[in-house]
DNA sequence: CGATGCTAAATTGTATACAATAATTTGCAC
DNA sequence: GTGCAAATTATTGTATACAATTTAGCATCG
């Protein structure tokens, strides 16, 4: 896809196995919104759709499943995960508690390069949010998660990061369900502030800025919970 | 909302799949370490021995594999994990950085009922130490993770207890790699310090424990690398 | 004697078939 | 027409069968 001058954020394994690549598609498209919550993902139609048998994409809903982005309910199927106002809620409360760590050790092993791409990234991700159009707005979503996503890469804690990018994608799906204005650009300025923090070697701002960050994510979205046949008929089709 | 703390260690559903019944009996027996990091885990022994099929077996591995305790090799088959150094760094690392805004959070929510199972916890393990045998030895490790376990429970953010269930899990991999002493014991009198703290609500101290709790069974490693034919031999059956 | 290539065995990767469970529809009585 | 119950349909749960890949052994050659 773009893999933009890093290796940082690509682990991917170009052998990997069938029910990997099936289920990064399903990820990419859940994360960048093509997929809504509730959908039905049922385990024929996911293998039709990528000409695999049935045992392949149960392998990638179950995985999903781990990543708690797809729930698979006993004997009824899965469905791209529905996220409860309580469940948003620890899901930002999480990234309130990781997030400032992370960056604090990011911070310490910081190299120039590193900065640089950091750098790079918010170009692109200003660059996206002048564009329109659809295609546009999901790599948008995609490139204001990757910031979050790289911070976690440079703190050098593979098991932080893979945690991260559990929080970042189930986020996607949280503003998704409750997210108010097209919030997603407001975090832009911030992530580059941010930056300048890092820049500046001034952690402890670095980390305010940041848990603020998150909060403003957090105080985009209007919690309350949807009316159970609103769910009902998102488990339909 | 959050249920009564009577079933907070024991999120089963009795209803599992029969693959989780065997990811969690394997899960166990690596925590309680009846199986030895780098023991081979072929899908055709597990189904055997739990009289299912490959199918299962092969789910039950996937899942641990989620969860870093099996690593998993494209066409040669699943082994218990041997986390390298690096790995078991990064592991406490995230414990450091995670421990201490979980028993915060817990803190400020933490009733007098809690305060008391924690103590009986205490109570069991101290009973664990004083008895002989693989059994109780056992015992004692898993009582020892259920510590940190039941705090994060009692945080209420269940995102983050199901991160420390792979943290214990994972760090219990850790210490039978490269434990010194037979270190699991050496923390039961830290783990009543910090209880003391959350009963005198002195959060700021009881986090500090905490890590240095950390850094205690860390301080016990001897994390140097172990030699190849070593490893290539724990990889043989 | 050691290295190399080939064949055979074992193990995983994937597909398909059958069983069990849940959802839907149909039919009947009221 | 409504409500309940049985049959039907669709979907998941599990097992088995076959293909692909790796590993080991063995023979051959340098």
């Amino acid at each position: 896809m773009d893999s933009s001058a890093d290796g940082l954020l690509t682990p991917i394994d170009s052998t990997e196995t069938g029910a990997q690549q099936i289920r990064d598609a399903i990820r990419d498209a859940i994360v960048e919104r093509r997929l809504a919550p509730g959908t039905k993902l049922s385990e024929s139609d996911v293998g039709g759709l990528f000409n695999v048998s049935r045992t392949l994409a149960r392998a990638a809903l179950q995985a999903l499943s781990y990543e708690g982005l797809v729930s698979v309910e006993k004997n009824r199927g899965a469905f791209v995960a529905y996220p409860s106002p309580e469940e948003a809620k620890q899901i930002f409360a999480a990234r309130r508690l990781v997030e400032p760590g992370i960056l604090k050790s990011a911070a310490e092993r910081i190299t120039p390069v590193q900065l640089r791409q950091l750098r790079q990234l918010l170009l692109e991700e200003g660059r996206l949010m002048g564009e329109r159009g659809q295609s546009a707005r999901r790599a948008e979503i995609k490139a204001s998660g990757d910031f979050h996503l790289m911070v976690a890469a440079i703190s050098g804690n593979l098991i932080m990061q893979r945690f991260m990018e559990e929080l970042v994608a189930r986020s996607s799906l949280v503003i998704a369900l409750y997210g108010q204005s097209s919030a997603s650009s407001c975090g832009h300025s911030e992530h580059g502030d941010i930056i300048t923090a890092l820049e500046q070697k001034d952690i402890d701002t670095a980390c305010d800025l940041m848990l603020h960050h998150i909060a403003h994510i957090e105080a985009d979205l209007d919690l309350r919970e949807r009316k159970s046949f609103g769910l009902k008929e998102a488990f339909e089709r």
